[in-house]
DNA sequence: TATATATTTCGCCATGTGGCGAAATATAGG
DNA sequence: CCTATATTTCGCCACATGGCGAAATATATA
């Protein structure tokens, strides 16, 4: 039970949503997350902590930038399954196709810039 | 979004997570569930009122009682799926096997004193 | 009609949660 | 070693949420 609720409290925000669903398609460097959601460093820290408690996505350090991928293959089913159901659910929305468009440019200049999309 | 997130809202608290398992059996009248839950009758009208806006319960009244059951045939895929992932997801903690133990027993109390479970 | 019962709505309080900035930590590069 | 950059941790504040009891509402029954 108790690791089922941090599962539906993790998604019981939009910002943490938006950001588990950017992970459909692919790795994400934090810094890009940042710029998504438009919200404080610390801020999208918390918030990719808890997705990281509930096992909803996993986190890969490499030199100065952290990465976090979906957790799916070789989460446990209840996971899976949720982050399935979450895909699915929502991918259809304004938000998320907003944000789809949104990170395709902000994947474009931290091309440029600064780090590189493993 | 704002229908996903009613959901995972409604999802992400214990007692309603317990409430809508308990449906799992069939129909309950709302004073079963305070029972089964040991809460203040209005703390549970709350939370089934809260089920009932995500739509993954509905409600039916009949004379002083007001009986709930899941929402599951009829509802938006995202909802029937929700139900689904929830059930499969702890059918078998032990919180959950106390409570359906427990239900078998309000439910006979029930039986000889008040409401019919239709 | 008056009363009893079941439930909901309202108002209040304690606790939880999400936001930020400052400080701490880690690492790359001069 | 010193600085710059990326991220996290910490401390704080505003607001949301869950709890209760009292009052309101609805309905059955005397």
């Amino acid at each position: 039970m108790d690791n089922f609720l941090s599962i539906t409290k993790a998604l019981s925000d939009e910002r943490r949503v938006r950001a588990l669903a950017a992970l459909r398609q692919g790795e994400l460097c934090v810094c890009q997350i940042i710029d998504l959601l438009g919200l404080a460093p610390s801020t999208v820290s918390k918030h990719m902590s808890i997705l990281r408690q509930a096992r909803l996505v996993k986190a890969r350090k490499q030199g100065r930038w952290n990465y976090y991928r979906l957790h799916q293959e070789g989460a446990p089913d209840q996971v899976r399954e949720a982050v399935a159901w979450v895909l699915k659910s929502i991918s259809g929305t304004p938000v998320i196709k907003e944000d789809d468009l949104k990170l395709k440019e902000i994947q474009r200049k931290h091309q440029e810039e600064r780090c590189q999309t493993a």
